[in-house]
DNA sequence: CCCGCAGTCGACAACAGTTCTCACATGCTC
DNA sequence: GAGCATGTGAGAACTGTTGTCGACTGCGGG
């Protein structure tokens, strides 16, 4: 049985009253930083408890650190700005269809797929800054 | 200034000689088993300069480990059997140009992306097999 | 309203991948 | 060759994440 704990509630709160990705660990600070007492293995567990229900979005930084956000439940890819880590939503219909189809061309069945875009986006190209730190 | 050594020599000759992702640790693992005496810290290191110098290409696996590749080698993306872990390679010009289309979009440059589709292959869906195990 | 207990919590240990440290070895320049 | 900056490698340290286990607590039943 899934129980509704306070502590779950307040992770899930934390999403809603944020934009874009965060991590656990910052997650964590923020809550402990506001006077709530939780621990860091509960809020692992109920963030990845929230990506099993699809609530949450999860990837990984180029540093190996999971972040997580809150997303709309509509099918999208994420177009990440490697220099400032600003994050859009993209979608792309054409793309789905050719990951079922070439999927499907080599007999699997039960098709899901993920996709990153990265890049600099125009602000942090314009300030000169790329993948390397001046 | 650069120095030419055996270890980074190797480690660059392994590269050369596979295809695909592979991470520090299965570099490394691969040259020891071929009797190469090399230490992990040198591998990391050499894969890190050959990255620095645009040989490679570096992502990161959901599990948060580090892979590499050769940049030269034909871009492709996996289509991974999540009952066998089957992986079979698959292009998508298409799929690379709406990438670069939708990036150039947002004003994002100096674009990558990475695509992956998992599915269930044809084998192990007439063996019955889900994600889950039995 | 209270009980029982399965699901949950949280401090801490364990773990994996990566980076750092430092004494020692080794290319490169002269 | 000799000198010396640079690279090496074994292991320790560090980081993010997951597991452990005794204590705790929603929640349904009595």
């Amino acid at each position: 049985m899934i129980r509704n704990t306070r502590q779950r509630t307040a992770v899930n709160a934390v999403f809603e009253e944020l934009e874009g990705f965060h991590s656990a660990q910052e997650v964590h600070a923020r809550m402990r930083a506001a006077g709530d007492s939780i621990g860091l293995s509960t809020v692992y567990r109920a963030v990845q408890a929230l990506v099993d229900d699809g609530e949450l979005d999860s990837i990984r930084t180029d540093a190996g650190e999971a972040i997580y956000r809150r997303c709309s439940t509509r099918h999208h890819h994420h177009l990440v700005c490697r220099a400032c880590g600003r994050t859009e939503e993209v979608e792309g219909p054409a793309v789905e269809r050719w990951a079922d189809r070439v999927a499907g061309e080599h007999g699997f069945v039960d098709v899901t797929h993920t996709l990153e875009i990265f890049g600099t986006c125009a602000a942090c190209h314009r300030a000169g800054a790329t993948t390397e730190t001046p």
